[in-house]
DNA sequence: TCATACTGTTATTGTCTATAACTAACATCT
DNA sequence: AGATGTTAGTTATAGACAATAACAGTATGA
């Protein structure tokens, strides 16, 4: 009750890395499960991505959403969540993130006075090619550990099942 | 609201062509990125597998969790989300509800009076037993989907990325 | 014994996704 | 023109899910 200051134990800098199941735990047949393997790699993949483009803070989302732009200038905010999957309430936020970082803008439609076309802005663009360097490495990496021919053969598969 | 930036439409080399109504969205490299194209699987993939898991309501993770408390009974909360991945400080919730559905039991352990050994209830058995079932098809839609030899393909390559 | 580490827990925060409802602006059809 | 319906952007809200800090009780090893 009568709340000491705490000790901070930590996590300690030496010794033990954290493995996975130390304890020969059986997981059945979780690893057969294309939706399991799925979300584990996808975790993993994620992980070192935003890792990687850290320094132009980037997350994977945000990263795709200026990719559409730079390709598709002009589009508004319900073309490019469409295209990408997500919902047009909730890009507002995203819109609204990068254009407070100037890295797009918002002009109003030239043909619809509802809606704004996007475009990025140079700061916009420069940050781009910053991150899809980044994101250059970052594919290489995964490219190794799927070892040769891996990548060719994994990319078909999985848009056969997003459909 | 208006921009105070400049626009900068910056054309990449692909044609910019605007089509009036037309969804043709350039998805540049996008598609070619491992990480996007398994994120969008995982999106289209987690959306079958809840439906069709959801006359026995249960999502991913929590169908995760009773395989490895089957697999492994007695099994504590730690050893639990650890295989899992997932973090012991947010499993709790899942085995409180998974214990509320009358699915888990938490024994006192008999080594460690810290800690609980989880076991499924027979009802909680039956229910896994249900959710393999609708699990198999869920899995054979996703391997027709393949094709031929595509999920023996997929597979291994997924948890090369897992690591 | 005592410092340290571990288990389960609460509280909090942040991200991401989904739904409902609202406004302004179009579009259509008679 | 007027009624009606639809779309774009927005707000508010809620839920699932993950990450961090802190804490009490217990275990453990030097």
């Amino acid at each position: 009750m009568a709340a000491h200051d705490e000790a901070v134990p930590a996590e300690t800098g030496g010794g033990g890395r954290e493995e996975t199941s130390s304890k020969n735990v059986d997981l059945g047949s979780l690893p057969d499960f294309i939706g399991y393997a799925l979300r584990r790699a996808q975790l993993t993949i994620f992980e070192d991505f935003i890792r990687s483009l850290e320094t132009v803070g980037l997350r994977p989302a945000y990263f795709s959403v200026l990719i559409i732009i730079d390709r598709n200038p002009g589009l508004n905010q319900s073309e490019i969540s469409a295209a990408l999957g997500i919902q047009r309430t909730n890009f507002v936020n995203m819109a609204d993130e990068l254009q407070k970082r100037n890295l797009i803008v918002r002009h109003p439609s030239e043909h619809d006075r509802r809606s704004y076309a996007l475009y990025l802005t140079r700061e916009g663009k420069v940050l781009l090619d910053q991150a899809l360097e980044l994101q250059g490495e970052h594919e290489e990496r995964l490219a190794r550990k799927l070892g040769p021919g891996g990548r060719e053969m994994l990319l078909p598969l999985l848009w056969k099942l997003a459909e």
